[in-house]
DNA sequence: AATGAATGAGCCTTCATTCAT
DNA sequence: TATGAATGAAGGCTCATTCAT
């Protein structure tokens, strides 16, 4: 009686959601046609709009889930009671480990978050949808410094910080956690200090 | 890419990828019917097939116009006859510009690339499949320095210079062609100098 | 031709092939296009490939029907345990039948076998794809005689006897079960006991 | 001035022909696009049509070629100034022939008789629309016998006799003129002089 | 007489979505 | 909830035919 739940079998809606993301990744929001997800998923094509009203739904859906997953990543051990150098380090490193260890969440993301699909135009990179986001990669902007960085938009920040850690993700080879934090204190040195 | 009749009009041959271009920058590769081309363009459906195989071969035909642009804008007054921080310097504005005056062509671009419709995966946004564009990117590449970004990877070089470029010209403000050479100068100052 | 959906209802797979039957042999296999098959047969454009993977396959398998009919007309009251001389009238007689009674299908046969349709030139028209046709065809071929006859090649036997049948199918006028075994003993006494 | 004739260049007329008969045979009549026509032809797709009105005209041109070469073929050497036997043994031995060398003709005409493409469905394969031909293959009726065979329908002594050398001819070996001759002569006997 | 770019209706096929079961 | 057959509006593409040159 008690766990009569809304969602009764979440697995299913669970499977549909992966067995997207996976499509997505490997063909493209073109080439993702819901017959193919329903065999992936193994739902037929009837219960999938069950689950969700249509397939826009279903991408947004998908997209919900890979930010979800990034935001926790990213936050994972981090806490503002510490010094504000040391958080954002943790963040950067966080960010480091999304996009090296979620790599096919962070191509759907590339592939989203480039295309007309979210019209949201501007601020879609930065935040990803999420206000928390927002205001914690603030921290990244440079305090206490006199230099021509001082004016920089966000965006730039964001370019210099956490773009290096998106890049550093994507090289073939990887990096120790003391190599990291050896590039990013240099780099923030550089920046933030100078 | 040779020009298979004699009797081609270019004219139509540029409206169709122009056409095109506009459609995916603004609809997406999905939603960018060939119908739709055929009306924007002025072009009966027909004759499309005469200037290009297939709807993947005009995308890709695309690609190569909007790549092409790119090298040329990025290569405008470059020399490297002149130092060479001059001529990193071209570069760098160079990007800044194609990323603020051909705004279509960066959409399309980051959509593209960002695609699995281009499996190539690997050195793609690096050099746009300009070999030429590889050699030149590489004069980024921090020399005379004996810090740990000696050793970082292109791609992160690449994100730390040409990346804050991108991201500059993204903004929603613009920066006056003084202000982005401080901003450059600076930059490298503290990344290659250090 | 295994039946792909459990649910499958069989009734609509043989309207479909029952109407590209018409539909071909009304028009031949240009000017049958799908959308005037599926208003024929009362399905929609769309389920016909739930049954059938293309167009091409579809007349395949028309032809498969077709030929099974054939099979079946032509194996009527057969039986090998009656003299050959028996089971031989007996396939004649069903031979003439077929082509009597089936003249949709036969019309079907003559189109497909006669077109590049199907490429596998050769023993085509002979037994129809059916090993077990081609090993009771070659009853037809005469023993005991010492003439020429003996060493003509089957095509040339088929054609003397169940050729005959055919043509006596044919045409206009049509023949009483005892005139068509008259001629049938005048034919191979005159062929094979000479 | 004389020869300013009606049709100024029947080479590239001819050259359409031809080439349309080697796609037919090669293709179908669907897949014979009048692209691919001009390509083979060496015409422009403009030109066929100042030669053929539509492609429908342009394919029963090709028949009619066909036709007056199987004529010609057929009656090759013919003459009713000898014995009628003589004369029958001439025309099946040609018949031979025809099927024998001409085998890319013989190709397209099975195709065509067999399609709906000529409607007047009937007496189509008899005598191939030539008035003349059905005159000539009459001379195989039999004559002078009393058997059953007399009230066989021209297209049953047509498969017996002509059919036969068809058969014969669209066998994998060849035969040489006497062994044909010996065929007709036996197969002859047999029905005609029982 | 000749060219080949252009047209546009129509072809085969796909696919998001619905609905009877 | 679940199924998968059914729908039908496009979608990409072809091709007989026309027409400016």
């Amino acid at each position: 009686m008690v766990r009569k739940a809304i969602h009764a079998k979440p697995d299913k809606r669970d499977a549909i959601l992966e067995a997207m993301l996976d499509l997505v990744v490997e063909r493209g929001f073109h080439n993702a046609p819901m017959s193919l997800l329903a065999r992936r998923s193994g739902a037929s094509p009837g219960v999938i709009y069950h689950y969700f009203p249509s397939k826009d739904e279903l991408i947004r859906a998908v997209y919900q889930r890979v930010a979800a997953i990034k935001h926790d990543v990213i936050l994972e051990d981090y806490s503002d009671s510490v010094p504000a150098r040391e958080a954002m380090l943790q963040l950067w490193l966080n960010t480091y480990r999304f996009y090296r260890k979620y790599r096919r969440e962070a191509r759907f993301l590339d592939q989203y978050l480039n295309s007309p699909f979210c019209s949201t135009a501007g601020k879609q990179e930065s935040a990803d949808g999420h206000p928390a986001m927002a205001r914690i990669y603030r921290l990244f902007r440079p305090r206490r410094q006199g230099g021509i960085l001082k004016d920089l938009p966000m965006e730039a920040i964001e370019s210099l910080t956490l773009g290096l850690a998106v890049a550093l993700a994507k090289a073939r080879r990887s990096f120790s956690e003391s190599t990291l934090r050896e590039i990013a204190e240099t780099v923030w040195t550089a920046i933030a200090d100078e």
